[in-house]
DNA sequence: TTGAAAGCGCTAACAA
DNA sequence: TTGTTAGCGCTTTCAA
């Protein structure tokens, strides 16, 4: 394994000097086009591979990357992506790459637009596209301006799956409806409570919908009975209420199925109307649902892996800023966490 | 968020040469105690982070990382192993570090004794310890000569948790266990089958084993009539006749556990037998293993994600050879996969 | 005990 | 169209 060729000897066997070698590998004016062909072929032969260490050093640039993200203390699920955040702030650092949070209010579109503004003076963006029409113009801006976007999370309806970093929603949702549908006997009922549908990323919840009620559709697919019923978004009273309500209706349910990681209220009413045996099944291991989780009232959580999604999507905009590289984001895996696999 | 202070500034502030900078960053000799001091204060002072891009261009170090696996050939599940490791290769390339497979074959000790030696050259070791003692004066060789050694896949049993990227094999078993308990009526008993027992990781079958039993221990576990059964190692014809007589003799069997990856030759014969209405768990997303899941004969696969291991594994040596770091080396997540979120 | 200087592989400004 | 040169932030060698 000889050592790579570099510039230097490139520059001496071509015979030319290594600043036209650097300017027909950057391909810029200036090279007649015959030595501009011989240094090509040089290159292929040599199979020359530029050094990224010297390449960074030498173009002593700097490069910042924004993180459009909703603030921790609105809602649980989101500390964790902030912690995966701050590591990758600190491992970026070598590479000349600042990494900035900058926070908005889930609930709030106008806090959005605020951030997005900031973002604008970075050279690639990380971002939860929680506000669509505000989150495409943003987008489109960066690309204007070649400079990279990355979604993580939460896709855009129209996003590019390649830009994306996070769990394939109606996947997971699938993956739940043939959870609950091995779990809970074949006679029994199923109840899908969506709880705050209007109050955020709502593609999450809407992928995560259809993909469990297409697993009961289609013709070889098990008959189920399933009931839907649309919670209150943030009145957790009113829905204890709903709970009871349907469940005195419809004794039959074997089996609850919440889309999003308020599964944690439910499980509490289960708790209160000593409902604890039906299975339960919801997303993310916020602390709530963990408790939850352990004492068996939530039956199986989703594992988004927040910290990783967060930490490799900005890894992805270093590689591309230093690097140059361009591969996949890689896909998030739909992980079932039980009490038995649940970490301490 | 001004650019950090480089060595350059630093000498001309505490006005000493950059040369005697660099002697107190690194304590070599020659530098007076009162000068030591005095720089060593303004480093903290000033917060100097070397560059480290520049220090591993400036070192021109070149970097080996070996890593022992067995040969793909032997077994299909080594090959996204394999395919992690080649991609971190070619990852690892412009931080000057290459990465050497160097296979061995998984049933005979004397090709890791081989390899072992052709291992002592490198800067670094990642490897699959199947053979315990000859893996563990590799390991010491390693230490002895202040080098990094990380175990991936299958654990030392006195292995450090630190130095090993891979499944706990205890909790995977739980888990399967628990899955098992979910998804098979509670009159209705589990099989266990032991395939190849002794071909191998025995670790990694072992605490898959134990996981599984413990689970059904204890005041408040779940009663379950459990079978064991301890199949041929490379014999299907003779594990047909085994299983095909359980079967016969414990008619009340609901569900079928195989801690490793051989599940598929169960799932066969269960096809054979037209017994597919059992649940059937195992392990590794082989190929074999993805045909049944995806007709329904296999209903749960463990996913180890062995690509990623493998190159989590190259990466975590590469940052400790060029960076330095000592940040641990994460836990693999134990991954149910369904025919709903098999991938393709 | 210290400083000066060359050089790592590359970029970029300036000359020719 | 081409070559030359001065760095990037650090290591390392040699001289003082």
């Amino acid at each position: 394994m000889s050592k790579n060729i570099g510039i230097k000897e490139l520059a001496k066997i071509a015979n030319v000097s290594i600043g036209t070698i650097d300017r027909v590998l950057h391909n810029r004016q200036g090279v007649s086009e015959k030595t501009r062909q011989r240094v090509l072929a040089l290159i292929e032969q040599h199979d020359y591979k530029p050094n990224l260490l010297a390449k960074h050093l030498a173009s002593r640039k700097q490069f910042s990357i924004a993180v459009l993200m909703p603030a921790s203390e609105d809602n649980p699920v989101w500390q964790p992506y902030v912690q995966g955040i701050e590591k990758a702030a600190r491992d970026m650092e070598k590479f000349s790459v600042t990494v900035d949070h900058l926070p908005f209010d889930q609930y709030d579109p106008q806090s959005f637009e605020n951030a997005a503004e900031g973002a604008s003076a970075y050279d690639a963006l990380l971002m939860v596209p929680l506000f669509e029409k505000a989150a495409m113009r943003l987008k489109d801006n960066f690309a204007r301006q070649g400079k990279s976007c990355l979604c993580f999370d939460t896709n855009l309806p129209e996003g590019d799956e390649h830009l994306f970093i996070g769990q394939h929603a109606f996947q997971a949702g699938r993956l739940c409806a043939s959870l609950l549908n091995y779990t809970v006997p074949a006679d029994r009922s199923l109840l899908l409570v969506n709880l705050g549908r209007k109050a955020g990323y709502h593609l999450n919840f809407w992928g995560r919908e259809n993909g469990f009620n297409s697993f009961f559709k289609g013709k070889d697919a098990p008959q189920r009975k399933l009931i839907a019923y649309e919670g209150p978004i943030e009145q957790a009273n009113h829905l204890e209420q709903g709970i009871a309500e349907i469940l005195q209706k419809s004794p039959n349910i074997g089996g609850i199925y919440v889309p999003n990681s308020r599964v944690y209220w439910v499980a509490h009413i289960l708790e209160q109307l000593q409902r604890t045996d039906l299975i339960l099944l919801g997303f993310d291991l916020i602390p709530e649902n963990k408790k939850y989780l352990k004492r068996g009232t939530i039956d199986f959580l989703i594992n988004q892996h927040p910290e990783n999604q967060a930490y490799r999507g900005v890894e992805w905009l270093m590689q591309r800023l230093v690097f140059g590289e361009k591969a996949e984001p890689g896909s998030t895996p739909i992980d079932v966490v039980m009490r038995e696999n649940l970490e301490e």
